[in-house]
DNA sequence: TGATTATGTGATTATATACTCATATAGTAA
DNA sequence: TTACTATATGAGTATATAATCACATAATCA
């Protein structure tokens, strides 16, 4: 039986997972791996509104993917846990493992 | 700015986080670590219902997480991407990193 | 055959999340 | 001071997700 302890635990991993799981929230990790940028750049990039795109770097800072330091009027973010992008090596292995799968899959047919 | 290329595979690496980002979902990778399990065993030590386990295991499957195989009446379920591990070393980094964060907010008080 | 067991799924409800627009805040510079 | 710019946030709406219950399916065994 799961520990109240382990439990604990799996919900603020999984809180780090959500801080990932959104296609904009992914393509600023990739934009960011790099180095820092500011809101209006990343906005610009993504091509989302920055009320929008700062909502989603305020979910990645409470996570503490992010981390982010003033200059003037700009707000600069960039990755405090770059670990996440070994996470990309694994989500695209499984892209190409299911891409395989399916490739066997019509040669059945 | 964002290629469509680039977009699409981000949506895709975007589902396998959100096939993670779940307590449950946690909770039944770090089972599965060991090995394979029926859902029984797994509903068992979630504590949760066999249909809602069901539904979080099928979720996996879809993003390319887990496989299944069928026993009997039993259908056994093991990771696909045992990487996926890897990914929790970083988000107990996180963890860590965030902990040494507030405790030097503490002190600072 | 019928009873039992393991699993999956449709329908419903509750909750969480994302996006947009309008507005607030705060730094800069004339 | 006023005007401008970058960023953040409240409110509203639309959509997605999770959990539960009832029921369906399918393998097993008496």
């Amino acid at each position: 039986m799961l520990s109240k302890k382990k439990q604990l635990i799996f919900e603020k991993q999984a809180e780090i997972a959500k801080a990932i799981a959104h296609p904009l929230r992914i393509a600023i990790i990739d934009f960011l791996k790099d180095g820092e940028q500011c809101v209006c750049d990343i906005a610009e990039y993504i091509g989302s509104e920055r009320s929008n795109v700062s909502r989603h770097l305020s979910v990645m800072v409470s996570a503490g993917i992010l981390e982010y330091r003033k200059e003037g009027l700009k707000v600069i973010y960039k990755l405090k846990a770059p670990c996440i992008l070994d996470f990309f090596s694994c989500t695209t292995a499984c892209l190409k493992q299911q891409l395989k799968d399916n490739k066997k899959l019509l040669s059945a047919l």
